[in-house]
DNA sequence: CTTCTGCCCTGGGAGC
DNA sequence: TGCTCCCAGGGCAGAA
């Protein structure tokens, strides 16, 4: 499923096959995947056609296209299972899960095809108004324009945010805003108002290289034990990036959670009942907000419950 | 304001 | 073989 690096991988993707493109066309064969937009889909279609896509900005999870002649973006977010595809010949075979169809001209006047294809559909698509970000730095990975789409307002920057870089100001107030939740540590850094861009997947991860359990009191932390853990949950995106960016193929921007650095780059999560990487110990699975959390149960003990 | 729960959705796979 | 049920989980509404 789709976190902060394979999300930037899209964007990247996008950035360099439809940006500058002119939208033809919109198909909207799910109304389902056409969500948060004020006016329904078929104010959606109207909304795009004849509009010039001008970049690819992501911000943790979500990613946005700028039109051209308004301030306004096509925003998407890929859920558990979307993807974006750029197709600039005719394919054969049509996925049983597209979504959304837009059809581009390129500046070469060459006919490119986006397909939103998400098979659980908990992706969509809207257009958006863009409004000013908060702190005037620009809104995300892929524009110097300090603007950001109305649903993306409350995210807070992701950890790949210059604004958050390791020994800035923006990063150690991050720090202080962890101090200061009255929760654990996996529920704040889940907390896309907090930081973005981490789900379930580098959670654990960032959890595993610290050596933390999930349950741990933010409140009771010290300010280098959030630093370290913050610091490890951008190691293993910035890891997964690098990953994620060699198997990329500028006609195919693909998103696929069960290829590449999934398989064999992970420490935790999903590895129940196989040997902890550093000393041996079998994984364990927990329940956690309804869904998985893994963990080394030597190297991650669990905390003493508060009194 | 903060914290937390339940719900949205689909199809692959396990279990019988 | 065929049926049923569980599971994956980001983000949001609404409750406490």
């Amino acid at each position: 499923m789709p976190e902060l690096p394979e999300v930037e991988t899209v964007r990247d993707g996008l950035e360099r096959s439809v940006v500058g493109a002119v939208v033809e066309r919109v198909e909207v064969y799910r109304d389902y995947s056409v969500r948060r937009h004020t006016g329904g889909p078929r104010d959606f279609e109207g909304q795009l056609v004849g509009r010039r896509l001008e970049a690819a900005v992501r911000r943790g999870k979500y990613l946005w296209l700028p039109l051209a002649g308004g301030d306004e973006a096509l925003v998407g977010h890929l859920g558990m299972s979307g993807q974006l595809l750029v197709r600039t010949a005719p394919t054969r075979t049509v996925s049983p899960h597209l979504r959304v169809r837009l059809s581009l001209r390129d500046p070469s006047g060459a006919a490119i095809e986006l397909d939103f294809v998400d098979q659980r559909t908990f992706g969509h698509l809207s257009v958006a108004e863009l409004v000013p970000t908060a702190d005037g730095a620009p809104g995300g990975a892929g524009t110097e324009a300090p603007l950001v789409p109305v649903p993306v307002e409350h995210i807070a920057r992701d950890l790949l945010d210059p604004v958050l870089a390791v020994g800035t100001s923006g990063r150690e107030a991050l720090v202080e805003r962890v101090r200061r939740r009255r929760t654990g540590i996996k529920r704040a850094l889940l907390d896309q108002t907090v930081v973005s861009g981490i789900g379930n997947i580098y959670a654990d991860e960032a959890l595993w290289r610290s050596r933390m359990h999930f349950a741990r009191s933010t409140a009771a932390m010290t300010r280098p034990a959030v630093r370290m853990v913050l610091d490890a949950a951008h190691e293993v995106m910035t890891q997964a990036l690098a990953q994620g960016g060699t198997s990329f193929d500028a006609l195919y921007v693909n998103v696929n959670g069960a290829s590449g650095y999934f398989d064999r780059s992970l420490d935790a999560y999903g590895r129940t009942g196989q040997p902890c990487r550093r000393c041996g110990t079998l994984i364990v699975r927990d329940e956690f907000m309804n869904r998985s959390s893994f963990r080394c149960p030597v190297c991650q003990r669990t905390p003493r419950p508060p009194r």
